[in-house]
DNA sequence: TATAAGCTTAGAGCTAACTCTAAGGTCAAT
DNA sequence: ATTGACCTTAGAGTTAGCTCTAAGCTTATA
């Protein structure tokens, strides 16, 4: 029986993440002590690494309430149902890659157009492109 | 002189915006009504369509702040500056850019190993990759 | 037994950039 | 004079995911 401590450590969250995402519905202590205390098993730390398993893939905290949901409760639950919350994750990937990749490219020209050196703004073209509403081309 | 709105018609934004933006201290209508009410020149419109071009470009409020305020005098501030801004907000992009990567990466691998059928979970890799925690790999 | 470390809870605060509300004033047109 | 559309302000609410605080217990060690 691990403290919420030593369940800290094992997975490298934080006491106050863990009792966050105990009010948030995705873990709960199987034990506590006559005082209160929290204790947790084995099956407790394999979930919690599975909670961080799935936020290092992007999922969002209510995404992996839905996956913990099926985890408890496989038999109930279908790989479509699995796969579409996957598909969905990741086409919110591909949008804010594709909005950063346009930011990306902004900069470097920005970056390649200008001196960079010590002399006075009076002439630079990062400000002319801003001025200039970055030449047209930017819908939205 | 344009009014809000016809502003915000102009700009994209919205009154509330541009309202949202001189509490910032980003923008500031030249002129007041006896009223009270904001006009707009078209020197306040470039402003304006700078600021949009800028946060176009990633840049944050705080950001754009910085920039206004080399843009209003350019003899007192080098094309170094501009740069420095430029360049830190493109390391970040390229940050973010990194992390979304390797959730897209893990979220297609996911999708192609589950068969996303209609049977239920209880074989699901994906499940299954997430409890094996990602099989491992992942620090951080 | 005293001290320190760690536990509990409810709830506030943080970040960024809006977004909206309430309560009221203004303006053009009917 | 009365709609209705628009304007003003201060300030609260939203989103996501923490992060921290306060006030008070509990537990282990010296
Ligand atoms: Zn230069
Ligand atoms: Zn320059
Ligand atoms: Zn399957
Ligand atoms: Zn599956």
């Amino acid at each position: 029986m691990l403290e919420i401590s030593d369940l800290a450590q094992q997975t490298g969250l934080s006491a106050h993440t863990l009792r966050y995402y105990e009010k948030r519905g995705l873990i709960k202590a199987s034990n506590r002590s006559e005082a209160g205390y929290r204790f947790y098993t084995d099956s407790d730390v394999r979930r919690v690494q599975f909670v961080k398993a799935a936020r290092n893939a992007g999922f969002s905290l209510n995404d992996i309430g839905q996956l913990l949901s099926i985890r408890v409760d496989k038999h109930s639950h279908s790989c479509q149902e699995v796969t579409d919350i996957t598909q969905k994750k990741l086409l919110e990937v591909n949008a804010k890659m594709a909005e950063l990749q346009s930011m990306q490219q902004t900069l470097e020209l920005l970056l390649a157009s200008c001196c960079g050196g010590p002399e006075n703004a009076t002439h630079c073209s990062i400000m002319e492109a801003l001025d200039a509403g970055l030449s047209r081309e930017n819908e939205n």
